[in-house]
DNA sequence: TATTGTTATACTCTATAACTATA
DNA sequence: TATAGTTATAGAGTATAACAATA
């Protein structure tokens, strides 16, 4: 039979990492949006709030709950940017930095087991081709 | 830097292909999960409601409003398994066939595209390693 | 009793539009 | 007036449990 379509495929892989991220994150007490905000804030992909939502695809107006959260338990910092008040500077705090850091560290040895059923050609194939298709937009 | 997580990358990717299908499925009036089912039963990942949850990853429950939908419009028929009446065998008809095969067709080609950007080996070991992973699931 | 499909219910999530503060 | 962030609220989507029919 052919191959099923790129999409369907995607989103099973999609879901199955997301399977198999939850309990890392659960034991860290994170939920998926909250390590995705934490991640993107790593990365330095944001600033503004408005940049973080723009950079995690996650609608504006439902990333605050979010950060709401993250901020009560001291894990980012948000502040008015200096240069324009009406900006909030998202940052991470030290202990964040940490948490993500060792989320990050586990789901990539999930990430690496999980590829382990592939050639190695084929493996650092597939992760050039999603870095170039989507790695940095 | 260090390349983004694989969740982070899948996800980008999944956006970006909903995205560019979105208005292709919607010139045949169909929203994505519609064709997700339509799609598995083209397939013949499924024969029962049961089944076609299971290989579509929707709730059970969700997928009756869906299927009640397609019944309607004539693409799909429910009937009950005369080996055991209990479960109802979902068929694609032929204009349901017919719908769903054009909208493959132009959901091929949108693909084609979206990988134009990568060397003809990287695609090709992109696709085999998809396969691999979640091909058959 | 167990299972498939269905419906009903409450709960959560999402989208829209207002509101505040700043520019 | 326009924009970043916030809040409120109405609507859509989701999960849970109960139900009917069949095994």
């Amino acid at each position: 039979m052919d191959r099923p379509d790129l999409g369907t495929m995607t989103a099973r892989l999609l879901r199955e990492i997301v399977r198999l991220e939850t309990p890392i994150l659960a034991a860290s007490g994170l939920e998926m949006w909250d390590y995705v905000v934490l991640a993107a804030l790593l990365g330095g992909d944001a600033a503004t709030q408005r940049e973080l939502a723009a950079a995690t695809g996650r609608d504006q107006t439902r990333l605050i709950r979010n950060l709401d959260g993250l901020e009560e338990r001291g894990l980012i910092t948000r502040s008015p940017d200096p240069a324009d008040r009406r900006n909030k500077v998202v940052a991470l705090t030290g202990s964040g930095r940490d948490l993500v850091g060792a989320c990050r560290a586990r789901i990539r040895v999930m990430e690496t087991e999980l590829l382990l059923s592939l050639p190695a050609d084929e493996r650092a194939a597939l992760e050039r081709a999603l870095v170039r298709l989507v790695g940095n937009p």
